[in-house]
DNA sequence: CACAAATTGAAATTCAATATCAATATTACA
DNA sequence: TGTAATATTGATATTGAATTTCAATTTGTG
């Protein structure tokens, strides 16, 4: 998964603010607090609910629409992901570094997410769109399953 | 998209009949109507509303949740596959043959989709499930795009 | 400071998915 | 064939995440 560094927060803190004077959008603490929270977020895949939790924790008058807000505000501006594994709650993770893509093993036992990259994959992902006179802007590829630690304790 | 030869409508009703009755559920004039339409409904991928808009023409009397019930039905017993193409609805397509699977091209301008098969990709991806130690058990492969028409009637 | 414009947070709304339940249909079997 | 047990149906209600609304507040610009 580490195929090139990881762009430093305060970088990420840059981008973010140049976004939203581009945009004429106004900086507040709110926003500054949220992208504290998120870029630190220990567990990978966040949902709104979790991290408008943790963040109420310590700062009790933050609403859940800003968190919700906050965070498609991230990811317009590039900063995050938007994935859906099909719990039916989205989840929120950070772009590690500019143009990153990663797929997803996800266990269906423990709910365990495994993060790949495959060249292979992203190369025939192509063929099979040029073939098709695609142009493919993004895909997905979610590989659902057991993990290891899940296979060992079931039956069959 | 043609690896094998689909499965004859009969041999599909005889499928559903037979988990039928292994789940001692029943035969209704329903499960056989919404059978029918589906397996002879026009288009790829049908959310539960449409299925039960074009049912209700000629069975005016049917419910919503039967229909969703009946399309929940088909994909136990493996003759559906459930799809989530990101808009927020269900969609419902026939498994046109015993262990097929497909991924798809879907168009982001105009909605089409095309589907596909690539032995190279699902190749590499049972290559990284045993990497990681995992038992894959179906994976999902989507790209998002534009279709030929929609690239070119579009600036830039 | 004053104005315009964006943001916030609580609450309301939306909408697909799913559950409820009384009426009805199907099946098993006496 | 009749009857009881069980599953199904369809109208309706409920759920829950996503999204919107809106009055109060904050921010950026001069
Ligand atoms: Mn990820
Ligand atoms: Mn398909
Ligand atoms: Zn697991
Ligand atoms: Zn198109």
């Amino acid at each position: 998964m580490l195929l090139s560094k990881a762009t430093p927060k305060s970088e990420r803190k840059k981008a973010l603010d140049e976004y939203i004077l581009k945009k004429r959008l106004k900086s507040t603490k709110q926003r500054d607090i949220i992208f504290d929270e998120f870029f630190n977020y220990p567990g990978q895949h966040v949902t709104v609910e979790e991290l408008y939790e943790k963040l109420k924790k310590q700062n009790p008058k933050i609403g859940y629409a800003t968190v919700y807000r906050t965070l498609k505000l991230f990811k317009e501006c590039g900063l995050a992901f938007e994935r859906n594994f099909g719990d039916g709650r989205a989840r929120y993770e950070p772009v590690k570094f500019e143009g990153e893509h990663h797929d997803h093993l996800i266990c269906i036992g423990c709910g365990r997410i495994i993060e790949f990259a495959n060249l292979r994959i992203e190369q025939y992902s192509r063929g099979v769109a040029k073939l098709n006179d695609f142009e493919v802007l993004n895909h997905k590829l979610e590989l659902y399953g057991y993990c290891s630690s899940c296979t060992r304790g079931r039956d069959k």
